[in-house]
DNA sequence: GCGACAG
DNA sequence: ATCTTGTCGC
């Protein structure tokens, strides 16, 4: 099976020579969807100064998706068209390549960080169900921990690995996101990362490729939407 | 009681 | 993904 090839690629320690302090450049992928036409989505890859989270990059593409959304299965719809956009950036020997990416999903961050042989960070917006995880559990480990100093759990699965954590990046939200381990970075790692871009609730490296798009195709609307 | 499940 | 509902801030 490709996903467990993959899976035995994946590094979960550090793979760099970078701290946060010297971390300069982090990217994000997303895509967005046509309201309209299911299949037609807007894939974007941008770059943000992680100092001051001002977007130093960004490009685009309209892709139509043949392959259909399948849980579990998300990085065979979504990888190949976000792959083409961080190969022809690298390609382009631009200088604000990022040395860290960030993706929504946690399988799919995993993925692309192995294909794209860079380090990732997963984020997600909701719990992907797997290894026995479920919302209950991590709202009542979150309950469980509200008096603690921390705001971030670990996702522990009955496997035992640990997959990820749940994190509360804004005061008294309800609603976690949740950081999993990705590819060449450790898991204290990305939660550092992440917890430095949350200027909102979702990471900045993610939040902006959506609020740019909107603009985009909000202002292209005439020609495709 | 129904439906649960990244995007 | 998108939508809906609820809460808060403007």
């Amino acid at each position: 099976m490709i996903q467990e090839s993959l899976k035995k690629q994946l590094i979960t320690e550090n793979g760099f020579n970078w701290s946060c302090e010297t971390l300069k450049y982090v990217g994000g992928v997303d895509l967005s969807f046509s309201k309209n036409h299911p299949s037609i989505a807007c894939a974007s890859l941008l770059v943000l100064d992680f100092q001051t989270l001002d977007v130093v990059y960004e490009d685009f593409a309209i892709v139509d998706l043949t392959v259909p959304y399948v849980p579990g299965f998300l990085a065979f719809r979504e990888a190949p068209v976000l792959l083409e956009l961080i190969e022809k950036m690298k390609k382009s020997a631009i200088s604000s390549f990022p040395q860290v990416l960030m993706v929504d999903g946690f399988g799919l961050a995993c993925h692309l960080g192995v294909l794209a042989d860079l380090p990732t960070i997963g984020i997600g917006k909701s719990l992907h169900h797997v290894d026995g995880l479920t919302q209950t559990r991590v709202k009542q480990l979150l309950q469980a921990n509200e008096d603690s100093s921390s705001d971030i759990i670990p996702l522990i699965g009955d496997s035992g690995s640990t997959l990820g954590a749940a994190m509360r990046s804004s005061e008294g939200s309800s609603k976690p996101i949740f950081i999993s381990v990705g590819h060449r970075i450790s898991l204290a790692s990305a939660i550092e990362i992440v917890k430095v871009s949350c200027k909102y609730r979702v990471p900045e490296p993610i939040r902006q490729p959506n609020a740019d798009i909107r603009s985009k195709s909000h202002l292209r609307k005439h020609g495709l939407s």
